[in-house]
This record gives C-alpha cells, structure tokens and sequence, in this order.
DNA sequence: GCCTGTGATGTAACCGGTTACATGTAATAT
DNA sequence: ATATTACATGTAACCGGTTACATCACAGGC
C-alpha cells in the first residue's frame, strides 16, 4: 500500500501539499496540483482512514443496536439508517443486543474505543447513566430512554385507541388485548391506549390483557388463555403484528373464523401482515421514516454537538386490513 | 480521554509496561502491573483501538454485502455472521448493496480505506478482478464468484430437483417455474434442477418458465401469466419462496385452490412460507448455519492467511407444507 | 572479582495521516 | 528602495498505541 509519503516523494512535494490536494482546503498551484493527482494516480493510492481518524479523533463510522435484526421490524429500519449513513459517507455497524442491557453496554463500550462517532439505540433496559459516560451522541428510536436523549417515536397512545375503536365500530362487544412486555414503554402505551378505550365498559376484566411479550409464540399461547377464560371474546387488539399473527394461528387452531367470529388488530405495519390470511388489520408505523430522521438527527448532531433536539412523534396511520373486515358491517 | 501516557505517569513506569500490562504478552513484575492496574482503574482507561489499528493494519472488523436486508432471506443470515463476528471480537459492518456492482465495489473501496480485515459478499455482479487487488480475505455466499474465492453454498441442483419430483409424486401433471434473475448461478441451478426432471416429458414446454426475477411481485404476474399460457397448469415450482408467495397470490386473485387445484413449492426456507395460508412447502437451506460457516471461514483466514480455503456446499432439507398436501394423495 | 545470562523496564521509532508554524518568493504599497 | 502582504510550500509535532532495542540490576559460574 502506498502512504502518502510516497507520493510526495514521487511527486516531488511535501506531505503537507499532497495532504492539501487531497483535502481541497486550502489553494495548491495548479501545476503542482497535477503533479501530485498524477503520482496519486500512478502509485494508485487510498489514504489510510485509520491513520486520519486517529488524528481527527472520529471514524465517520455510526452503530445501530436493535434487539434482533431477525425480527421483522428492524431490517427496514436499518435498511433506513444505513442509506442515510451511506449517503452521508458514514460507515454502518449493525448489533443485536437480544434486549440484554450487558450485551447493549459492551457493544457501546468497544465501539467507543474504535471511536464510532454516534449510536442509535432500540432498548428498554439502558438508561442515561450508561451512556453519559461514553460522551457520543445518542439518538433513541422507537423507545424512550431519558428526557436527555433525543428520541423518535410514534403516537403509540393515539394508534391503540384507533385501532380498538375500530373494533367497536365494527360490532365487536367484548375485545381483548395481547400486550408487549412490561419494561417496553411503547408497550405501555399501547397497553393504555387499549385501557383508555376500554376500561369503563362493563364487560371489561383486568384479565382480559395477557403479556405476549411481543413474540408470535408467547403470543399464541396469550390467545389460547384468553380463548379459555372469555370463550366470547369477538376482538382482539395485540401489540403488535407479530403477536397478530400468533393470535391468528391460536384462532385457526381454534376454529375460530376470522374476521366474522372474531376480529383481529395489530401494530406496526411490517410486511409480513400482508401476507397472511387474512391479512392483518393494522397501525402502520412509518418505519422506514423514523429510522431516516434518527439517522439524520444523529449524523447532524455529530456534525455540529452544539445541536439541541427535540423528541420527533410521528402520526400513525391506521390500515384496514382483512382480518376486520366483516360480512355484516 | 486518558490515554496510556497518563496511565503510564499516574502509574510511575513507562508507556512500554502499560502496554505490556495490557496485553498480557511479556512477564511484568507484580507489584509493577498492580501499580499499573489500579492506575487503569483510577483514570478509567480505555485504549483506543483506532490507534493500534494503525499499528497493527487491522481493524477487528468484517463487513457483509447483501443485497438488500429487507429481503427475508438475508436477516438470520445476517444474525449469523453478526454471532460470529461477536463472539470473536469483531465489529460487524453491514451493507445494502441493492445487486448494483457500482455500490458492491464503493463499499468494498471505502472499507478497506477503514482497514476492514475481511468481507462476505452475496453478489452476482462482482468479478475476481474486484476483489483481488483489495488484498483481503473474501468468502462468498449463496452465490459462487469464482474459483479462487472461497463460497459457501447450498446444493441448488439436488433441491430443485426434490421439489419438482415431490409435486409429480403427489399426482401434478403439468408443472411450471418461476425463476430467479439469470445472471444468479444459484437461479439459474435451480431451474436446471426443473429442467433435468421435466424436460422430457411430453407436456413440457419452454414457455412453463417464468422469470420472476427473485421478487413477490414479479412472481405474481408471472404467474398470472403462466395461467393465461397453461390454464391446466398444477403444480408450481418457484425458485425462492418470496416468489411462492407471490405466486400464492396470483392464484389467489385466479381463484384457483391450493393446493388442490395447483400445487406451490418454493425454495429457501424463509420463516415468511411458515405463516401464508396455505404455509408454503419449501426446499429448506440451514441459513443460519451458512452464514455461521462463511464467518468463521472468513475469521480463520483473516487469523491466518496461509489457509487454503474448500468450497463449503450444504445440503437443502425438504419440507412439506400445506401447500402441496392434497386430500386426494 | 569478573564474566555471562536473565528478567524487568525504559527510550524512541514507527504506523500514516493532519496541521501549526516557519520559510521563501513575488507582488503591491509607501 | 523598503516595508507589507499574500500565496505556495515545507518541516516537524501530533494523534495514541506497539515494539525493537538498549539499559540496568542481580544471580550464578568460574
């Protein structure tokens, strides 16, 4: 590999001036200038970016940690960081965390010493005090972490209530919720939504809620309790669209038919909720969007730390879908 | 940020034995490396990686090429590689290359710039010549590049062939394809695997093969069309079950019954084929086993570049479905 | 008492860039 | 004719590690 003292010598300049003509900072006399691109050419030389970001003290590299880039959907949302990076001639570094705040804080701390210049973070275990430290911008994506840490977000409130007066208007009496876990806040929220909607009619029983942890599996089994405990159940709002499509299997187990015996909302919007039969009713979730705007929201805060953000909240939008589309309306 | 030279004055010995301290390599007396360790502790030292990289002329990082992680197929190939890269200290780069050869070579460019020790590459566009200057390990996936750089695969042929026979053993008269892009080998070995067990039966015809270039729409209206071409089509072989669902819809919107009416067999093993109604009787690869392969193949040359290197090619698993289950065996 | 070998540690060069500062030259101002 | 200034370029320190080589103290052999 040639260094860039090769090339000064082959070009009979100083490093500095080759160093000039590859940054374009500052004016190089034309002639010598050509010199210079000519024994660039000649030597076929790449500067050593480790060597520039030793000195710089940044790597133009940025880090995405999601839970598991297996669940459907996360790989949009890199896909959506890693085009604004790439755009922005930032190198993308992907970690699966398995929602393990140990896994979460050791992948920030090795990537710190290879001065990744900025993380974006999907977690509900790491709080502000572990990050602090590492003295990089943070930008939190679909959960909150700290009022500290810029975050993008939806209306997760908002497309809950949506989602289940939708059920109510489609005729559904007695509607439960499979909810995401406890320490996830956007599964609060969602779990609140279905709460405010629901929680002074009478039919309403605490256990209709049941914890599918956000898993197609936990899900199912959600759905068979349910199923057990309230055989007259006709709705069901769950958390997510994974845990629809768990619901969705428990129901076909079941023999219940969808939509007409019983209805079926999810969250999210993912792909995959397309594809099933019936498909999937839906919050959509503008996912490709919020992973663009951390992305850009971070890339602008390395740029320039003096940045404050705010928090952005993107709308949801509500998707009908076959799994409450009822015969008799 | 501390660095060795403030640990090596806290600790009242040279930046030499911090090194040596850290690294474990050469006998420090005890009472100098406890003096050394506390004062690591007491400045909370963290060595910075880009600088021994610049000594070393490695980074610690690999990077994958895919086309497009939202492709179903390519996040637990991803989490594979990611596992691996983990569990040897390596950071994991990640790049969307979107099949264009102009974005493979930028990103291998670039990151060979950051001092990348190695790269696995699913790619049907690059060409030895790309990679060999680069001066890096390289092993390819899904998709062989060239003799000289090692792949791991699975046997396209034999599964192809297994599919086509399966459809013909449950009682399919008239089978079709719907094939991958021809510039992919793996494609292009799956529709000769059709080819090799229909080609000579009588009903067989040219025209039984579709493109629908490895994507759920393309394989939508080449189903639609293999319809209007061979009404009494009954059985459908789809290069990669993106391309199943596809065609699933297509039958669908035709109203004809699967698997009854027309058969669906796909190829991949994608978890997607597990959840359409009817779920998809598919050709299985060990994805995740792949990727597992192609990442530590990568590593162990990387740790020693003397190792030659065998194709790896793995066996496909059959999976029966709802989509082939006829009531009239 | 002198020589040799061993273990512990320090000094400084090196990796390959960037850039503050110095230098030299020619044009312009006085 | 001299001072001032702008421009072009070079020199060397710096980023923060690693390591070849040098140094030194001490033990053991003769």
């Amino acid at each position: 590999m040639a260094t860039i003292r090769d090339v000064a010598k082959q070009a009979g300049v100083s490093v500095a001036t080759v160093s000039r003509v590859i940054n374009k900072l500052e004016r190089v006399n034309p002639d010598t200038k050509q010199k210079v691109l000519d024994a660039i050419e000649k030597l076929n030389y790449k500067p050593n970016d480790v060597a520039r970001s030793l000195y710089q003290r940044k790597s133009k590299m940025i880090a995405l940690i999601v839970p598991d880039i297996t669940n459907p959907y996360f790989p949009e949302l890199a896909r959506a960081v890693e085009d604004v990076a790439n755009r922005s001639d930032y190198t993308f570094v992907l970690c699966n965390s398995d929602d393990s705040e140990q896994k979460e804080r050791q992948y920030m701390q090795v990537l710190r010493q290879k001065q990744v210049d900025g993380f974006i973070v999907v977690t509900s275990t790491l709080a502000y005090e572990h990050i602090k430290d590492l003295n990089v911008p943070v930008v939190a994506l679909d959960r909150i972490i700290d009022r500290k840490v810029p975050a993008v977000t939806v209306n997760n409130n908002d497309g809950a209530k949506t989602a289940v007066q939708h059920l109510l208007d489609i005729g559904c009496k007695r509607i439960a919720h499979i909810s995401g876990p406890d320490d996830v806040d956007n599964a609060m929220q969602r779990k609140q939504g279905y709460l405010d909607v629901v929680s002074h009619y009478e039919w309403f029983e605490p256990g209709m809620v049941q914890n599918g942890d956000y898993h197609m599996d936990q899900s199912e089994q959600a759905m068979m309790k349910l199923l057990k405990a309230y055989p007259d159940i006709d709705g069901v709002f769950a958390g997510n669209d994974l845990m629809a499509v768990g619901a969705l299997k428990a129901l076909k187990k079941s023999g219940k038919k969808v939509p007409d015996e019983i209805s079926v909302v999810g969250f999210d919007g993912i792909s995959l909720g397309e594809l099933t039969t019936p498909s999937i009713t839906t919050v959509k979730q503008p996912i490709y969007k919020i992973g663009e705007q951390a992305a850009r929201m971070l890339i602008d805060k390395i740029n320039d730390p003096t940045t404050e953000q705010e928090n952005v909240e993107y709308d949801v939008t509500f998707m009908e879908r076959e799994s409450t589309k009822r015969k008799e309306g």
